[in-house]
DNA sequence: GCCGACCTCCACACAACCTTCACGAGTCGT
DNA sequence: ACGACTCGTGAAGGTTGTGTGGAGGTCGGC
């Protein structure tokens, strides 16, 4: 969090802390690079009017250093200080005034969209199994007790995405944002169905206990020994 | 709860006392800053007109001693005010005329938004223990004294909700608002017993002696060992 | 263009669950 | 000890959620 503002940058950060985030505040453009340098945050918000030098240098420099996902925070909402902004490396930016909850918003669409590249970019090596059942992202194969068994590719994103967690409960709207692309767009009702109907075809191929439904709740892929 | 009227400061105090809270007044600024830092608080009241100084100073103070979460009460409903109080670090904000039922359940949603940013952020998915009574928030399953023991999704959130204060005795109402999503519907006064039948059944399940009932005011999870 | 693989959506049946009610037992103030 | 109130209990009725089979529909390969 950059934000010459002692008031504003101490009740975002407090907000963001409140939501569970990890908060490192700072207040001027040099210190804010050598922060980013040390913590190595996984998302920066950043004030435009800094001291020092100013916000899109700032932005410059930590880029520069290692990718990061930035968040400008402008008093000026002109298109062209936006565009600049977003031409320096900013994911996204807010123009002031701003409520408490839409930066708590932006913040953690911009997590969730990073950690989903993440994921992708991220080579995972390790295929994952859980009580029997083993998923190799890479070559997207699935055996069953060592058997193999051939899963259509949303079955597979929905079991690799209940596997991921084992055992815990995965609601049907979760299920949808992480296996589908529903953004964070609504569900409507009956595409939740569309959840069951995969539910039940990989059921019949993993075998129909190893996946939990708790009622009212979700799906859960369970050890299973 | 800081509020200068002695007449709303009292009403709301007794009102938030039989919600089961514990609840200490103040009626002016200083007096206010010397409170909090004494009791360290879990939640704020706080209105914005006061004596000796403002409701937004009592704010920053407060806020500079240790972060906090406030409910600011304001007679003025225009935007900057509002604006501006949330800069000063509060989270949430209600204008008068407001109802009782208004106030506790903004106090209630605050707390269980910090208590439950308190919970991720302590890393802690944890799952919590009475007792010999172990409930999982995330595979949503429930063991007694080692053995497995299948809970309705009511009677799950139910317990869940006793188990987090253990032996204190939660008001039907309360639970109604925590567990089912009572936010402002202060309706039939039959489906208090709803609750009575849902703890019903969780005795059956989890052991009667349990859960204790405190005649006239709730129900409450008891240790047990 | 036809076909197969796959996904979405729908409708029905059933199961799980929640709420409500009435009555009796228990508890508290007087 | 009495009445007023609160609570436990069992069962009935209604509501919601889920399993299931199948009807379209899209997309890509042949």
């Amino acid at each position: 969090m950059v934000e010459d503002e002692r008031t504003i940058n101490d009740a975002l950060a407090q907000r963001l802390r409140a939501e569970g985030y990890t908060v490192e505040q700072a207040f001027d453009g040099p210190s804010a690079v050598e922060a980013a340098a040390a913590v190595r945050p996984d998302v920066v918000l950043l004030d435009v009017m800094l001291p020092g030098f100013d916000g899109l240098e700032v932005c410059r420099r930590i880029q520069a250093a290692r990718p990061v996902p930035v968040l400008m925070l402008t008093a000026r909402d002109d298109e062209a200080d936006v565009l600049v902004g977003l031409g320096v490396g900013a994911d996204d930016y807010l123009t002031k005034p701003f409520s408490m909850r839409e930066v708590v918003a932006r913040v953690s669409a911009l997590l969730r969209r990073v950690e989903r590249a993440a994921a992708l970019a991220e080579e995972r090596p390790a295929t994952i199994e859980v009580g029997g059942v083993r998923l190799d992202p890479g070559s997207r194969r699935t055996t069953v007790d060592g058997e193999a068994v051939h899963l259509t590719p949303t079955e597979f994103d929905l079991l690799l995405c209940l596997a991921r967690t084992p055992g815990q409960v995965l609601s049907r709207e979760r299920l949808l944002r992480e296996v589908w692309d529903w953004g964070d767009a609504w569900a409507s009702a009956s595409a939740t169905r569309t959840v069951d109907s995969h539910v039940k075809a990989l059921r019949s191929k993993v075998g129909a206990a190893r996946i939990r439904t708790v009622h009212g709740v979700g799906y859960a892929l369970e050890e299973l020994r």
